[in-house]
RNA sequence: GCGCUCGUAGCUCAGCUGGAUAGAGCAUCAGACUUCGAAUCUGAGGGUCGGGAGUUCGAAUCUCUCCGAGCGCGCCA
């Protein structure tokens, strides 16, 4: 596969002319080339690109940086991309490229099209990413949407890279939790009935949205429910709610145009042949990872129901974790994270070996824990990365949006969706690092302006597309579509500093893919597309004082072309870049 | 008391898994519209990267230690 990823290309250049120093005798044989980057220097005055391969190889070659940069530079000075070659600092290697060097990027893009910046860097590795995993005991909160946009455009952003991804949702449908639920919609259904249920008593779910849940109950069983025992009716009644809640969540999901291929329920871990859980619990044991034993209390305040007594605990600190864990409860049940460690364990057997699940900043605490775990039950073999993400806080033109947990009230991520668009907040949710809190403003997200990122990007994609409306008005006969336009045109006319400024930042997407794939960061690419567009903005209106830059010059057909295919590589990076993001490429801004 | 996530311009945040003189938006000030959509752009000022120590050619980034914020701390999920 050709490298279409220029600093990715350089970089092995760099690396053939490192085994050529071996062949010569300057470098020792098996000289560790991990540590060798090429990127673009912060200061663009220091050329296009740099290397540390003189520094880095430095004290293992026993030469000096600077002297070992000059053998770099000689072999380098041959190479077909390069113009200019500097020394620099403590022994950096500047490499200024000849423009045909960045041309054939370009035409990699428009070329490519919406394959530009994809990379088989996983190879087809499956990966699985557990996103959203919301209780199915009430709507989902915006919190939620933001973890839901970041395990969405997380595994958009694995695909491209390569990775073969599964999208995976949990549903906590066994425990306390949904019995509580069940008792709750048991009372709705009552009221609907026309009972007189009173107030909710205390424990139990308060929220509205679960009376027409009761109401569907009376549609579908009359009151016969009424007349059978709890240990039947109750069964009946959580099933329903559950059924009923997961498909207000996949509805709510689908408004934000996410869809997940697997929905794992906890239930089915232990009502099928075998109860997994047990079965997990005993695999561990058998390999000594399971014990009964006593924990020592908390340092500190102790709780008041604090007794120290035997319990069935994994030994999770023979894998990193602080403590050993509690598998079972005071009543015999499980805990929560024995049957976690059932579930895992069956997206290990299904074939994954690379987990990633998407957490709420609250269960931080929780991951020594489950990357235990996954150790213990993969013997080592298996990766769980764990990305946490922070609270989101409503606004509404600065300021805070009430949002009273009392009585089950709070602003639902569905009407928030309904309110801004789904592109809004998916934009601005990816718009921020997953573990540093973020702040939704309801009015600011819908304004046109460059104080609205989403707006800003979209904007870009949209001028651009005009600029291809205009161009047909300007000339009659242009080629039509991006091939076309690339067969046409004479790339070599691109020569002025800002057009290259904006090339080179096409030239950047498939390494910002990359960088963003590995670090598990989707983010990296929502600030990408803002420095493209504002490259993009910013020579655009450069044409307005000097109409020697505009895209459309009407009497140089040829300058046009050129032009009009930089302007394809914009539209193709930004159009690909929201793609991953999920969010949409307008045509034109309404 | 312990653990996790953080601490970067007045504000909101990036900083490419260790690179060169730390960047962007907002706000402030000064500019550019008979335009390929100014819904935009150009420039200026603004920093002990929370403090200190260490690792090395080189640290906002890695280690340690303080300070501060948020979250969590058998038998909730």
């Amino acid at each position: 596969m050709a490298a279409h990823n220029i600093f990715a290309a350089m970089l092995d250049r760099v690396r053939n002319a490192s085994d050529a120093l071996v062949a010569a005798g300057v470098l020792p044989a098996g000289i560790d080339l991990s540590r060798v980057t090429v990127e673009p220097p912060r200061d663009p005055t220091h050329g296009d690109m740099a290397t540390n391969v003189a520094m880095v190889l430095a004290k293992e070659a026993g030469k000096k940086p600077r002297e070992l940069a000059e053998a770099f530079a000689a072999k380098l000075n041959s190479d077909e991309w390069v113009a200019k070659i500097d020394i620099a600092g403590p022994g950096f290697i500047n490499l200024t490229l000849k423009l045909s060097a960045w041309l054939g990027a370009l035409r990699d893009a428009v070329q490519r099209g919406p394959d530009f910046g994809k990379t088989d860097l996983g190879r087809g590795l499956a990966v699985n990413v557990e996103y959203v995993s919301a209780n199915p005991t009430g709507p989902m909160h915006v919190g939620h949407g933001r973890g839901a946009v970041f395990g969405d455009a997380l595994a958009n952003l694995l695909d491209a890279a390569g990775f073969k991804v599964t999208r995976e949702y949990y549903i906590n449908d066994a425990g306390a939790q949904v019995d509580v639920l069940a008792r709750s919609v048991f009372l709705r259904y009552r009221e609907a009935l026309g009972q007189d249920i009173g107030a909710i008593p205390e424990g139990l779910y308060p929220g509205e949205y679960l009376k027409p849940v009761g109401r569907a109950l009376v549609t579908e069983f009359g009151d016969s429910l009424t007349k059978k025992r709890e240990n039947e009716s109750l069964p009946i009644v959580q099933a329903e709610t559950i059924r009923q809640m997961m498909a207000t969540v996949r509805d709510d999901l689908a408004a934000l145009n996410i869809v997940h291929e697997v929905f794992f329920s906890e239930q089915s871990l232990i009502r099928g042949n075998v109860d997994q859980v047990a079965a997990t619990i005993e695999w561990l044991r058998a390999r000594g990872h399971v014990y009964e034993g006593r924990l020592p209390p908390p340092k500190g305040a102790l709780p008041d129901d604090w007794e120290d007594r035997e319990q069935t605990l994994f030994r999770s600190t023979a894998f990193g974790d602080d403590i050993d864990r509690p598998l079972k409860k005071s009543d015999g049940a499980y805990t929560y994270f024995a049957s976690d460690i059932a579930y895992h364990r069956s997206k290990l057997a299904r074939g994954f070996h690379t987990l990633i699940d998407i957490w709420g900043a609250d269960h931080g605490g929780y991951i020594k824990r489950m990357q235990a775990a996954v150790a213990a039950l993969s013997d080592g073999k298996a990766d769980l990365d764990v990305k946490l993400i922070q609270l989101v806080r409503l606004l509404r033109a600065g300021e805070p949006v009430k949002m009273s947990k009392r009585a089950g009230e709070f602003v639902t991520l569905r009407e928030v969706v309904d309110e801004v668009g789904r592109d809004a907040v998916r934009f601005m949710m990816l718009f921020r690092k997953n573990d540093a809190p973020l702040d939704f403003d309801l009015a600011k997200v819908i304004e046109q302006s460059r104080d609205n990122p989403v707006f800003y990007v979209q904007y870009g994609h949209a001028r651009a597309q005009s600029v291809f409306r205009n161009a047909q008005a300007a000339f009659a006969d242009l080629p039509s579509g991006a091939k076309g336009l690339l067969g046409a045109a004479n790339l070599e006319l691109l020569s002025d500093p800002a057009e290259l400024a904006l090339l080179r930042q096409i030239a950047l997407y498939p390494r910002i893919i990359e960088a963003a794939a590995l670090a598990h960061e989707p983010h990296r690419i929502a600030f990408y597309l803002f420095d493209l567009a504002s490259e993009f903005h910013a020579l655009w209106t450069q044409g307005t004082a000097s109409p020697h830059l505009r895209f459309i010059i009407q009497n140089d057909r040829e300058l046009t072309l050129a032009r009009l295919v930089l302007v394809q590589g914009v539209v193709t990076v930004l159009a690909s870049g929201l793609a991953i993001l999920g969010v949409e490429a307008p045509n034109e801004m309404r």
